[in-house]
DNA sequence: AGCACGCCGACT
DNA sequence: GTCGGCGTGCTC
């Protein structure tokens, strides 16, 4: 017998499959880890095919050494899904399988936690220790307690007097396993009885099929989604859950936690390698039977699926955006087909993209257009900022919205003001001469951080000195330039000098547990006003927030990118859900300016089909996704002049592609990345426009232009989030 | 990825 | 003469 091999190492040059003879005697399946003779040395390798017969010379044949497993550590569904990813994502076959494994166990060098249980070995004299008066004491416990921790043992009474009789097989050691739990505030389960716009969403879920609940925040998406695991359970199978990493708080994580007790394992980035190690093996053992995670937890092996949830759809952390790059939502539909159960995705805000999808069917649209509590969403005023300059205001804060401040603090309540940035102001700039501090890696500006008056650069990390002179002209006027979250802060403790101001970015939630600090913090101030970026607009409720300002709301509009108005709207509407949570009105203000910009006119009537309507009819006319598919090719290398000639080749065989598909190929440009360099890499890009109609089979034929032996790395991608 | 093989310059 | 630089190519 023959066994087809995965190396398991990242190259290019190793994507394909080995072939190995099987000893006699030795058990393998498809799913093993082996060690396998490759060239001069031994490697790890995958089992993806078990044959009677192979297409290879048998004279070069080798054996395989040994194996790693007693049973497959990839299931079969886990081995199909790696061709479909191969194949849809164009990954490498490695790249895919090692999202499966989680490097804790691929590495082995997480084991399972033991506890050692001290007792004693048979029957003591106790007569005999006349003279070691410890060890006597030490055997009197025993006998007393028949059982003890030797950690225990050890602090009691003395480490060498425990080890003596150890050593002296007095005292036996048991080993126990000990399963180690990621921590998570304990919360009764409150049974919440469902309105009948939440029991028709959970009866409208049945059988195979995409299904998309559109439901504005605080419609009761939560519950629907924990009453559908709940049924799955009950017909004895399994679920998977994901939600966006920034929303797994540990409050929502409480709350499954009370519903699913011990049957949930939890995946997140903040789990230590060793919860990870043992979550995982919970759930590749069965013993956990639904899984609540972040992205990648769509990858854990547990089968016999009755439900598959992506909550927060639109969120564009469920495409990966470091290699290897997939789309989440592909991979979850993959296997709902595999288990035929259903794949729900939820989403006040869906993207243009899967809405479109419920148009032609292939999505099944489950509406929940009010909320749970009755209450209505809180009013969005729009703010001419352009107003405000023309009558003199040239601040961060429109009269308004400083006027609604000093409401919501005067009634000791609280306020959440957004922005778009992080760092102290984004960039330092010279007046005299105009110019900017960069990084000397990458080809991006440098951010000035305040709290270590250190530049950053955010796309490597290096750090730099801050500079007093200008390195161009010398002159001293080298300053910040625009407004972030610090500056924001700063001018808010100006006007309001008694009242709490917290700021809440990636910079000060960094640190283990500074996420749920902050908001601790917030939460017990009153009044207070919290200042922050992306990660405030995420399911925190606070009863007493009636206020919500959003600073800058053009930043994301205007970036050249498809998708950058229905960013914004999604935004704003989420940003907006954190105002009049509770029993208080609240209230959004909401400055730009390019105030009539269709997106803040729909934005602020929480009307979403009238923005999809508009939105969908400008991307048929411009004919952009999902109205055609945009394809990015990425070469980046630390010569400038090889990234280019190879770019070039490449764009060469392009060009024949084109002419083969002409009517379908609206666009194709090869230029350089907006980002030209990171990491000391330059970057250059082709980006090739395509019509639906045979798009998988010329995507097919453009991925081929981009193979051959090239000293680049070129990533390649389908409709990116991000061009940069 | 690693390791061998091979082809050129520096030197105990 | 040889030692060692790294560019190229292969690993069942």
């Amino acid at each position: 017998m023959f066994a087809s091999v995965i190396i398991d190492q990242d190259t290019k040059a190793l994507n394909k499959v080995f072939n190995y003879l099987i000893p006699d005697g030795m058990k393998i399946e498809k799913g093993f880890r082996v060690i396998v003779p490759f060239g001069q040395r031994l490697v790890q390798g995958f089992v993806v095919e078990v044959n009677e017969k192979i297409d290879f010379d048998l004279s070069k044949i080798k054996q395989i050494s040994s194996t790693l497993d007693d049973e497959p550590i990839i299931k079969s569904e886990m081995l199909e899904l790696m061709k479909f990813m191969c194949n849809k994502f164009h990954l490498r076959l490695t790249s895919v399988l090692r999202l499966f494994v989680p490097s804790e166990i691929r590495e082995g060098k997480v084991k399972d936690l033991f506890v050692k249980w001290a007792s004693l070995n048979g029957e003591i004299d106790i007569q005999s220790f006349s003279r070691a008066n410890v060890q006597k004491s030490i055997i009197e416990e025993l006998i007393k307690k028949q059982k003890v921790l030797l950690a225990e043992l050890k602090k009691n009474f003395s480490v060498s007097s425990v080890n003596s009789l150890i050593k002296k097989e007095i005292i036996k050691i048991e080993l126990e396993k000990q399963i180690r739990k990621p921590l998570t505030i304990i919360q009764q389960d409150k049974k919440i009885e469902l309105n009948d716009m939440q029991k028709n969403a959970i009866r409208s879920v049945k059988g195979e099929g995409t299904y998309l609940l559109h439901g504005v925040t605080g419609s009761g998406k939560t519950e629907v989604y924990m009453n559908l695991i709940s049924n799955a359970l009950k017909n004895k199978k399994n679920a998977i859950m994901l939600v966006p990493e920034i929303s797994l708080t540990p409050q929502v994580m409480s709350v499954f936690k009370a519903r699913f007790g011990e049957n949930i394992a939890l995946l997140h980035s903040s789990l230590s390698a060793g919860e990870r190690f043992d979550e995982w093996k919970r759930i590749f053992s069965g013993d956990a039977r639904v899984v609540v995670g972040a992205r990648s937890a769509i990858f854990a092996p547990i089968d016999n699926l009755g439900i598959i949830i992506i909550d927060e759809q639109h969120e564009q952390s469920y495409i990966s955006e470091s290699n290897p790059r997939y789309d989440t939502f592909e991979v979850a539909k993959f296997r709902a087909e595999f288990n035929k159960c259903p794949l729900l995705v939820g989403s006040a805000t869906p993207s243009v993209d899967i809405y479109e999808k419920t148009k032609t069917g292939e999505v099944k649209l489950i509406e929940m257009p009010t909320r749970a509590n009755g209450k209505e969403l809180p009013k969005i005023q729009i703010i001419d900022m352009m107003n405000e300059l023309r009558t003199g205001n040239s601040g961060i804060f429109s009269t308004q919205l400083i006027a609604d401040l000093s409401y919501v603090v005067n009634q000791k309540k609280q306020a959440m003001i957004f922005i778009n940035r992080r760092g102290f102001s984004s960039f330092m700039m010279c007046r005299e001469c105009g110019y900017l501090a960069k990084c000397s890696d990458c080809d991006v500006n440098l951010v000035y951080h305040r709290e270590d008056n250190r530049l950053k650069c955010h796309y490597c990390g290096k750090q730099y000195r801050v500079l007093d002179k200008c390195p161009n002209c010398g002159s001293n006027k080298i300053k910040q330039g625009a407004v972030g979250t610090e500056k924001i802060v700063d001018e808010l403790k100006n006007i309001f000098k008694d009242v709490k101001i917290i700021r809440m970015d990636n910079d000060t939630t960094s640190k283990k547990n500074g996420h749920e600090k902050i908001l601790q913090e917030f939460r017990k101030s009153k009044p207070a006003i919290l200042v922050g970026t992306q990660m405030i607009a995420k399911g925190h409720d606070f009863e007493d927030v009636t206020l919500v300002g959003i600073i800058d709301a053009d930043q994301s509009l205007y970036r050249g990118d498809y998708r950058s108005t229905e960013r914004c709207f999604q935004l704003i509407t989420q940003v907006s859900g954190r105002a009049g949570r509770s029993q208080y009105e609240g209230k959004v203000d909401l400055q730009t300016y390019s105030p009539r910009h269709y997106v803040y006119k729909f934005a602020a009537n929480y009307d979403y089909k009238g923005f999809f309507k508009k939105e969908e009819n400008i991307r048929k006319t411009s004919v952009f996704p999902p109205f055609s598919k945009i394809i990015r090719i990425l070469f980046a290398y630390y010569d400038e002049n090889v990234v280019r000639d190879e770019l070039k080749i490449c764009y060469n065989k392009l060009l024949k592609v084109r002419e083969k598909y002409f009517d379908s190929i609206i666009y194709m440009d090869a230029m350089k990345s907006p980002i030209k360099r990171i990491k000391n890499s330059f970057r250059y890009q082709i980006i090739v426009r395509i019509k639906l109609d045979n798009s998988d089979e010329i995507e097919n034929e453009i991925f081929n232009c981009t193979e051959g032996n090239l000293k680049s790395s070129v990533f390649f991608e389908v409709n990116p989030e991000s061009m940069s």
